[in-house]
DNA sequence: ATGAAGTATCTGTACTATACAGCTATATGG
DNA sequence: CCATATAGCTGTATAGTACAGATACTTCAT
């Protein structure tokens, strides 16, 4: 394989990730998996990762739209899995924090993620899954780089 | 790291994708890269690969549903991409074919990401490029296994 | 101190991609 | 030749997202 093929490959399975990556969340049977869709299962896990903060933080951060992640945590807030405080620093703005119902929810959706992939994975050498696990990381931060440089 | 570890990298790593590789999609200025949306790319690319076929089994091979096949088959032939003839071996069905113009518009919009890629990637060596395309071959057929098994 | 400009958030609206259910037309196996 | 299965289409619903506009607050230069 070239090099040209390589880049060719990758952009191919990147499309093709998305595509079963939706379809494994939807064929997943167990609750657990669903209980949290796409946006707040990351705005969790970053909420958890970098303790509380405001909306325009998680937006950057995540590169959404404003206006999604208000919505998106306004769904959370009523499902009780963060809270919305005023800012004491900032009169326009508020923090939104992580419940214990929340942080419960997503190691519990993280968990069932994680066995999922086991499975998938299951006739896969520690190594390999190593190395996917790594080469993912990265991919996932030159595209992160490449869309922030591009903006 | 350990094997857990990788595993919940991994999951990790998907769900981040996802949603960069669609923010990605979005800031791409370049109009050839959108030219397509995500579906109707997969199913010219499978076109491409494996020659007319009808609408079933375009939905069966991408795991989507055929309604959605439908409305993105209509789509694409009202823009000239793909045509549908009645099937001479079955009066219930319509062979789907790509025209020339959606080959040449798939061959544009691949390489337009595949250059695209090449900057995204541009400080990584052709072995990890490599391996990156490899792993995550391998990684889409284990999705796809998976999720054809547990149906 | 005060008005202009910037920022944080929310709301209204719209679009895309998708699924599921129900319909019609055709096929196929007893 | 009927009963059931299949291919496809249409109606409807949902999730996730963006953009534009409105509002309230902050900051900064004068």
């Amino acid at each position: 394989m070239d090099d040209d093929a390589a880049l060719g490959q990758i952009e191919t399975e990147v499309a093709l990730l998305m595509r079963l990556g939706e379809a494994t969340r939807r064929a997943t049977p167990v609750a657990a998996h669903r209980s949290l869709d796409r946006a707040a299962y990351v705005i969790l896990r970053h909420l958890q990762d970098a303790g509380p903060q405001n909306v325009s933080a998680l937006a950057a951060r995540l590169n959404l739209d404003g206006s999604t992640v208000t919505r998106q945590v306004s769904a959370m807030q009523r499902d009780g899995l963060v809270t919305r405080e005023p800012d004491p620093h900032d009169g326009r703005g508020a923090v939104i924090r992580a419940t214990r119902a929340g942080l419960n929810r997503v190691d519990a959706v993280r968990a069932a993620r994680t066995a999922l992939y086991g499975e998938i994975l299951a006739d896969w050498s520690p190594g390999d899954r190593r190395a996917l696990a790594m080469l993912m990381r990265r991919l996932n931060e030159s595209l992160d780089a490449h869309t922030r440089r591009t903006r």
